[in-house]
DNA sequence: ATGAAAGCGCTAACAA
DNA sequence: TTGTTAGCGCTTTCAT
């Protein structure tokens, strides 16, 4: 059994109250000996206060939990570890720690398969982090649970968080129009929209992320007077085709001399592409992307526009903790602002 | 606040014990009639039970904490995230749930940066996946945790699940030798030994898994009278070196048929220098490669040598679960086995 | 400066 | 079949 503080006072001669003050956050009101004395003894049972009790006694759990999504055919499982490092920071300053559940699309009909986390009260807010729509379902449940929810990398009107994309595609834009270049395609190897397409393909084409990258690219080049590009044409491009598409886009006398990438995904068939045409990066073709970080991809550097994730994670704690000081409120949404690299690898200047 | 058994108890004029009875394992004990009063009003105010309640008076926390090493210059951010299907997968059925934690290696000596889930009681056990070698600190803090401890991914003589690596490898090797291969290069890029490397790349280096599957490979070929072939021969390949090095190793007259790769890190390399050379996959060149699943790479579909991520979770949880059971206890480590594709993609037979 | 009492929500044991 | 009592570990009064 774990030491508790009732064996500290046995231990020590003192009651449970006043090791429980020495140990908790009223020590100042126990003279410095005594102090000492349930410390050492703490120390030498190896003490740890228990979590649950803490919990029980304060009504708080002292606990978030993030939700993900769990998809069977996970195209690119995106678990943004980066954000895992903003959650428990923000959460390691109130002392809180981190539960997490992944929720499957399918089964949640079936009640067994609804994460403890949500059928039992475990935690003081959720954030629920999903890369495709929330199917009703799951959306409906976590309602349920009285819990303040938080969403990221979603645009919703209230309580979520999500990076400026935009704004971030807009300034790159710009930031590329300004070093020279006139000739910029916009690359997007994911496929948009298909009949016989698999749901969760259909979602990603969905994503805020790709239409407002999109559209922050396209303002950019329009206020500049230059025509948007938009790679591939196809609203559906087999994987097969990733190289052959990636080079036909590159080719030719009007090719590009820069490349806004959706993803990090896009950036293999592209330097393949350019490799194999006989063009150096970024002598001959500036590449950029978002991205969680920057990158080697066959042999080239490249800096990415990185994902404001680590930011997302601590404001989305920031906005649990919020929620649950004024119960009921709703918090307007944040779009995260981007930090753009200074000198950017794998971008030239055209003078 | 949330709604309590009590508020449901004064709801239905039931006593406590009652209500608590029916939603909670002892329903049996009462009418049907009760049932329903009790099952409705719960409903009604939406009852979720705490969690916290219940882990004080079962003295268990239902809770299994997942430990993740956080390293500044994450090369690659490995977090397994079929493992957490696994895991998540096997708690379920204990009705269990998952906390997460990530453990920074500089920062330990700061009590500050220890995580809620070691300071204090939280967990009944730990799994602890250390991508590389833990530092002793951290070593020595899990160990005065004392819930039980059960290591992914690290090859220990108790307390650990990892996959076999050897032995896939091995079958791996002889597969392809049985398919009519005869110049079979392993390959791996990153950097194996430096003198004023990382010490994480250091590590990386010194993985187990890098070692078992070399030597697997080393052993199917040596037993079939066929040379080994490592690349890149150098210890140290710098980033911008991956795709001539790649390029190297593929061509000549002697060049191999066949491929296995280390990692799903390697295969961009390869198959854009495949492609370079002018090389057909898999007509003119096999690839196999271990990871966490199949790959779209370059237009070219292959089948991963699939690490058994969620079986690791699942055989994780289970070995913390018998280690509560028997307290004190320590389990011999358990090697688990790949189950290998039946028709591998981009593997060819030579006739 | 210290201890006694009470209670957070839940459940096991026992009494009715 | 139902209710009463008690206690898990901790912390907040309040009395000493």
């Amino acid at each position: 059994m774990a030491v508790t503080l009732r064996e500290i006072a046995l231990a020590t001669g003192l009651s449970v109250p006043t090791v429980g003050n020495v140990l908790g956050t009223a020590g100042h009101r126990h003279s410095k000996v005594t102090r000492e004395r349930v410390l050492q003894a703490a120390k030498r049972l190896g003490y740890t206060p228990n979590a649950s009790a803490r919990a029980m006694r304060s009504g708080r759990f002292g606990c978030i939990a993030l939700i993900l999504s769990r998809s069977k055919t996970r195209t690119h499982s995106f678990l943004p570890i980066g954000m895992l490092d903003g959650i428990e920071d923000e959460l390691g300053l109130h002392d809180m720690h981190l539960s997490v559940a992944r929720l499957a699309d399918r089964e949640l009909n079936d009640v067994n398969f609804v994460p403890k986390v949500l059928r039992q009260s475990t935690a003081d807010g959720l954030i629920v982090h999903y890369t495709h729509d929330l199917p009703d379902t799951i959306d409906e449940l976590i309602r349920k649970h009285h819990a303040p929810v938080v969403t990221t990398n979603t645009k919703l009107d209230a309580n979520a968080v999500y990076p400026d994309d935009y704004g971030a595609s807009l300034s790159t834009t710009r930031e590329l129009i300004k070093r020279g270049h006139r000739r910029i395609t916009f690359f997007n190897l994911m496929p948009r929209v298909s009949d016989d397409d698999t749901r969760e393909r259909r979602l990603v084409s969905e994503h805020y992320s790709l239409v407002d990258r999109r559209a922050g690219y396209e303002k950019a080049m329009l206020e500049a007077g230059l025509k948007p590009k938009l790679e591939p044409e196809s609203v559906v491009t087999p994987y097969t085709d990733f190289p052959i598409v990636a080079r036909a886009a590159l080719a030719g006398e009007d090719r590009p001399t820069a490349v806004l990438c959706y993803s990090e995904r896009d950036l293999a068939p592209i330097i393949h592409a350019a490799a194999m045409i006989g063009l150096k990066i970024p002598k001959d073709l500036s590449v950029t992307f978002f991205g969680p970080d920057d990158q080697w991809v066959l042999g080239v550097e490249l800096s990415a526009i990185p994902l404001p994730v680590a930011e997302m994670g601590r404001e989305a704690v920031r906005m649990v903790l919020a929620l649950l000081e004024s119960p009921g409120d709703s918090l307007p949404s944040r779009a995260l602002a981007y930090r753009m690299p200074a000198k950017p690898l794998g971008v030239r200047t055209i003078r």
